[in-house]
DNA sequence: TCGTAAGTTTACCAAATGGTAAAAAAGCGG
DNA sequence: CCGCTTTTTTACCATTTGGTAAACTTACGA
């Protein structure tokens, strides 16, 4: 009677378990991704990994299995820039950092944005637990400490949820939008000038006002 | 030999042909919005126009005449804002009130807008012709009347495609993660708080200094 | 009201897809 | 080298899904 490593999700996993499932965590990044959820085939993704279908449901118990241990890993990585936002730096330079890193994030794991753009697009139905759990939480207390530096007056009055909300959208636009942003620009330096206009725009936003009081 | 519709797509079409193809792109629009192209099924979206699916072939060649339909047909409604803005306009105006008519869009029509990005996020695979045909023209175009107001000195330099990316993402990202959203906002007047949000926003943007020569 | 064209339904089908059973092969500790 | 466990493959399967053929029904102009 094999065992399934699947079925017995304790004990420490040998050398070809990680790399496998590795592998295929890799390869359903890149199908999930390009595809959504529904649009990918296992078949797909185990192409992509190297190994048979068989072999990769040995691994996880079906195809959902595989899209919620991706997308729950991912999400650390996804909110690190935001948990690296200091309450006891410079508000507007913590800020500023925070959408460049975003931003960063941007160019070098659109997949990632667009695997997690994929799943909120679609009402989130895989994902709503770990939003509620992870991030609300994240969010409220960073809304917080952004509302502090506000009534410091060392940034200019906003919602800091909203403010949020606009600098993952523009941030992330850049990957999720991809295929309409290279059709709109001739140029190669994209990433450079959004980043230039990114800080110009949401410097102005949150400079507080000095002529006034 | 019954004449299908679909096979001589000329002549005046008759009531019924009008009112079942509009159910059926209405019910399309639900379903390719909530699920994706391929997370749709013709299943589907008979059972929301209220028709059989042979029945809905009968109107339209396939899954992807009735997609290709609909984006090339929302199209025009979703660049109409766009149009509207007016070169001779005040130009600060102008750009805020096409902020609010995208975000408007975003509140009024969602679907549509999930359609777009589920299409662009997947790589514009059925669109791209449009987008090259259509848009970027529109785009071009907009961009040099930006440009021409920032050189008389009438708005603050702004890259005008980076600025276009920025309202585009911001407003639709109300419709697009609008799972996020409910989730991170407790408050009922979501459209209202982001409308001031993204009005003082833009505006921070795009007001030109006074004091510099 | 009758005949023809338009519209609809019933009964299918082939391919794709997520998943399984079980045998075969490879690892590996002793 | 042996015996046992882990890993991989082969051969399937049931369901779903986009699509078709052809019979049947309805609409409508003469």
């Amino acid at each position: 009677m094999p065992q399934a490593p699947v079925a017995q999700a304790s004990r420490k996993p040998s050398r070809i378990q990680l790399r496998n499932r590795k592998r295929i965590l890799d390869a359903a990044l890149e199908v999930f991704s390009a595809h959504g959820y529904r649009g990918a085939t296992l078949d797909q993704i185990a192409a992509e990994a190297g190994l048979s279908k068989p072999n990769i449901l040995y691994y996880f118990e079906g195809k959902q299995e595989i899209h919620v241990t991706l997308l729950n890993q991912l999400m650390h990585a996804w909110l690190a820039p935001l948990r690296a936002v200091d309450p006891d730096g410079n508000p507007l330079e913590e800020l500023m950092t925070y959408v460049q890193r975003k931003l960063d994030m941007s160019r070098d794991l659109p997949r990632e944005s667009r695997l997690f753009a994929n799943e909120i697009l679609q009402g989130a139905p895989r994902m709503a637990p770990h939003l509620e759990s992870v991030l609300k939480p994240l969010v409220d207390e960073t809304a917080a400490v952004i509302d502090g530096w506000i009534e410091a007056g060392r940034l200019a009055p906003v919602d800091p949820r909203h403010l949020l909300f606009s600098i993952w959208a523009t941030t992330q636009h850049y990957a999720d939008f991809e295929a309409q942003v290279r059709v709109l620009t001739s140029a190669q330096d994209v990433h450079d000038t959004a980043a230039s206009h990114l800080d110009r725009m949401f410097r102005r936003l949150l400079t507080p006002d000095r002529d006034v009081i």
